[in-house]
RNA sequence: GGCGCCGUAGCCAAGUGGUAAGGCACGGGACUGCAAAUCCCUGAUCCCCGGUUCGAAUCCGGGCGGCGCCUCCA
């Protein structure tokens, strides 16, 4: 592994080096939320990923097309349609239009996106918006003979399509689908899946259109495909996703993009993340063990030391969300910080003492994203005193652009912002007791408040205090 | 049944043929009236068995254990 970025491609299963189909020029496209609910922490790994991705490509100095979508339109539980629409489950349960529910919850995600300090996609895609460009599609692959009719909509047929398996490597026969949830009938065989369903005329839906085939919405795969297509051309660098979805969804993207835009491969690097494991379960809205961004602050774990957290694992393999790893990464990131900022800024910055540090960073960062040594070669430029406090800084300057830490200048928790009478006077009297060296009532006063979880620091500048983390 | 991932110090986690990164915790030290905070130091032969090799955590074979996908979920 010598020069470029080299990145692990699930379409061939290997690491490659990454060469942008147009010279300079980099598009990702990015499966993003379904916004029916909270998007909780194990949401937020695949964000940061992507982000350390996009940030990879700008380190090459490539310009860098980022799309991201975002379902707003009820997809349903299978493509079978045998199960609930999550969006129209959500909208009755509370109450509310889906279109309420939707907004609130893209704006929550885009909020905790940013206190991750994740890049904005160039674009930001929605599902309802692009129904227009969803039904071009379909019509595009019923032009080519791909799709048939039944009772319950619109289906693509995969025996159509030679390379379906290819992606993930699939026996067909094998597959164990529609074992646990019962199938359409009229399907010619269980891997078809919806382009286009009809709406129930007994059930009235909020999110409908119209369209040449009848009343309906679109199958969940199609969205990807049809606004990959609009934004980013008939063919794009690397799309980013969960595992989960390499054998079903990305698997039909595939076949439906290729086969409505006649290109091969219509994807050059495919990429997924894994999960995130809580307590040997993945974390996710099925398992019921979710954490929101916000309980993690409450906790006194900040979005930031949560995304030192995400990087002290690599992304393709699952990693342990503990409380203790938690609050290990938000201690570590804490002092990572503190140690940066100490560092002075006046002297010279030594380019050929700093080289070596440099190319130790960015091979992690081309070695396929390998956040925990770039994170281990920053944590080593921070105390390396052999290089000088304005080079260290420099350097660290260089790394954070990819690390997103915000190393030098993040503002880290104070100890003193808090102000209450009581506690105050209690510290003021406890410094008059060390003052008259009554240790004794000193120490009294000083377990009284340790009691109630408030810890004094002394400094050179007096005493302070703080609220021990919950 | 098919596809895939993983098992490294107390915890998290890199490393994928040449003799074990990093973080946190623990312990020791400095500092402190004692603490706290901070700084310094300190720990593992890599699930088990067999094989290949001059040499394996790293390759091959066989076990044991855990996880994911084949419904939606990142």
């Amino acid at each position: 592994m010598t020069d470029g970025l080299f990145l692990f491609n699930s379409r061939t299963r290997r690491k490659e080096r990454f060469v942008p189909i147009e010279a300079g020029q980099a598009r990702v496209y990015t499966c993003g939320p379904t916004v029916y609910s909270p998007q909780h922490i194990g949401n937020m790994r695949p964000n940061v990923f992507a982000d350390l991705l996009k940030r990879a490509l700008l380190m090459e100095g490539l310009r860098v097309t980022h799309v991201t979508n975002v379902t707003d339109v009820g997809h349903l539980t299978d493509d079978s349609d045998a199960g609930d629409d999550k969006m129209e489950v959500a909208a009755q349960k509370t109450g509310r239009r889906a279109e309420e529910i939707a907004a609130e919850y893209t704006g929550q995600w885009l909020r905790d996106r940013r206190r991750l300090n994740c890049l904005d996609p160039e674009v930001l895609c929605k599902a309802t918006e692009h129904i227009e460009e969803q039904i071009e599609m379909i019509r595009v692959l019923e032009e080519k003979g791909v799709t048939y009719r039944i009772d319950d909509g619109i289906y693509f047929d995969v025996s159509k399509f030679p390379r379906y398996t290819e992606l993930a490597r699939l026996d067909l026969d094998q597959q164990q689908g529609g074992q646990r949830i019962a199938d359409v009938v009229g399907k010619k065989q269980p891997a078809d899946f919806a382009l286009w369903k009809f709406a129930d005329p007994e059930l009235k839906r909020q999110q409908e259109w119209d369209s040449p085939w009848g009343r309906g919405f679109p199958g969940w795969h199609i969205e990807c495909s049809a606004m990959s297509t609009k934004y980013l051309g008939t063919r794009f660098d690397i799309h980013t996703g969960g595992v989960e979805h390499l054998t079903v969804h990305h698997t039909n993207e595939i076949a439906q993009s290729e086969t409505a835009l006649g290109v091969h491969p219509w994807v050059s690097i495919w990429m997924h993340e894994d999960w995130l494991v809580f307590g040997g379960e993945k974390i996710a809205k099925s398992t019921g063990n979710v954490l929101l961004l916000e309980e993690l602050e409450a906790m006194g774990i900040s979005p930031l030391g949560f995304r030192y957290f995400l990087l002290q694992a690599h992304y393709r393999k699952q990693q342990n969300v503990a409380e203790q790893g938690l609050r290990a990464a938000e201690t570590g990131y804490r002092r990572l910080v503190a140690q940066a900022q100490a560092l002075a800024t006046e002297g010279n910055v030594d380019e050929s003492a700093a080289q070596p540090r440099r190319a130790e960073f960015r091979e992690a960062v081309r070695d396929d994203l390998n956040a925990p040594r770039a994170l281990a070669a920053a944590t080593g430029i921070v105390r390396d005193e052999s290089l000088s406090p304005a080079t260290r800084r420099a350097l660290l300057t260089e790394c954070d652009a990819w690390l997103g830490l915000d190393l030098l200048t993040a503002e880290l928790p104070q100890a003193t912002q808090e102000t209450d009478p009581r506690i105050d006077g209690l510290v003021a009297a406890r410094q008059a007791a060390r003052e008259a060296k009554q240790w004794a009532e000193a120490d009294r006063i000083r377990d009284e408040l340790a009691a109630e979880q408030i810890v004094i620091e002394d400094t050179p500048e007096g005493p302070i205090w703080r609220r021990n983390d919950p």
